[in-house]
DNA sequence: AAGATCATGTAAGAGGTTACATGATTGA
DNA sequence: TCAATCATGTAACCTCTTACATGATCTT
């Protein structure tokens, strides 16, 4: 329901096309929000429509053309009144712990193996969310007053993500005794 | 993708009610899978279909007659093949980031009074869940060794909301300031 | 020469949400 | 008497996933 308020939560920081948002997604911002390309683009297509946004055509040398997206006024005003509104609650689907649930219909080894690799992916995952705090850290005072807000949803990465491998290690020892 | 096999896991642990299954989603289920009556009662006509349950209707005196379903040997070895596979990593969508990353675009206050009322949801989640912990650690070795498998889930949903609580609390302080 | 990156899309199908529908019993 | 709980479903609509499609450049 509200991809569309992500990608103009985005745009109304700095316009950008498709490709750049889903990149966005995937590299800084998966703690927070997961869409495919298509979907982004279908959005986009319907926010264009609506005319919420718009996009001029850059064409670069190199590299194949692309479109830039910016917030219009009308966009600006949705976006407003969305935030304004109260949100429901974060869904939570983990497949993980339905299969931890029904874990004795497998073996140790196969829940400790793919725990293992789970646990690989958040720790690379903290590890980048704590390299892009670091470079917050480093911008002077009126920089990090300005992004004080994105930063506030970085923290809610690293402490879930700090939290999701304390939680690994504690299953990890408890299985392995 | 993987209601069913959220379902399969329970009545695989013992036979239930459709009604059954979405209060137990509700009451204790939530930091690990959440879905509407339709939904469930949609995927349990499909697993009928498919022969991986059965049911037999229960007609009761003063409620309504309800059909008890339980897991076949075809769905216990779905479930299985299912179980001994890799499953996709978590995929989060969290809207109120959305808004706190937009919360330049509504006021302080409106920000401040939703994380609130968020947080208020947390908390009584998460006394829910330390009150099943407390009961799971009175039981016996034997039975505590038995749902150790639950239990270890129940341990992420109360090491998430106690993460997402110490986030609520930093994000008021600094916004307080 | 092969695979990754840049860049955008269509279409079919699966899955989820919202609205509508019914009806008895129980507790405040 | 009004709301909640018990109990199950259909239908329309929206959203998301998977598969298919194209094609240039850049890196190994």
């Amino acid at each position: 329901m509200s991809l569309k308020h992500a990608i103009l939560v985005l745009l109304e920081t700095e316009p950008s096309s498709g490709y750049d948002l889903v990149k966005h997604f995937k590299s800084r911002l998966g703690y927070f929000w997961n869409a495919k390309h298509q979907q982004v683009y279908l959005q986009l297509k319907k926010l264009t429509e609506d005319e919420w946004i718009t996009f001029k055509a850059h064409s670069q040398s190199n590299k194949p053309d692309k479109k830039v997206y910016e917030i219009t006024e009308l966009g600006r005003k949705g976006l407003g009144d969305w935030i304004s509104q109260p949100v429901k609650p974060n869904k939570i689907n983990d497949a993980l712990l339905v299969k931890l649930y029904g874990g004795h219909l497998t073996s140790k080894d196969n829940i400790l193996a793919e725990l293992a690799a789970h646990k690989k992916s958040h720790e690379s995952v903290l590890e980048n969310l704590l390299n892009i705090e670091n470079n917050y850290l480093e911008l002077n005072k009126d920089k990090q007053a300005h992004y004080l807000l994105p930063y506030m949803t970085l923290r809610r990465g690293i402490i879930g993500e700090k939290a999701w491998l304390e939680w690994a290690d504690e299953v990890e020892k408890t299985l392995s005794i």
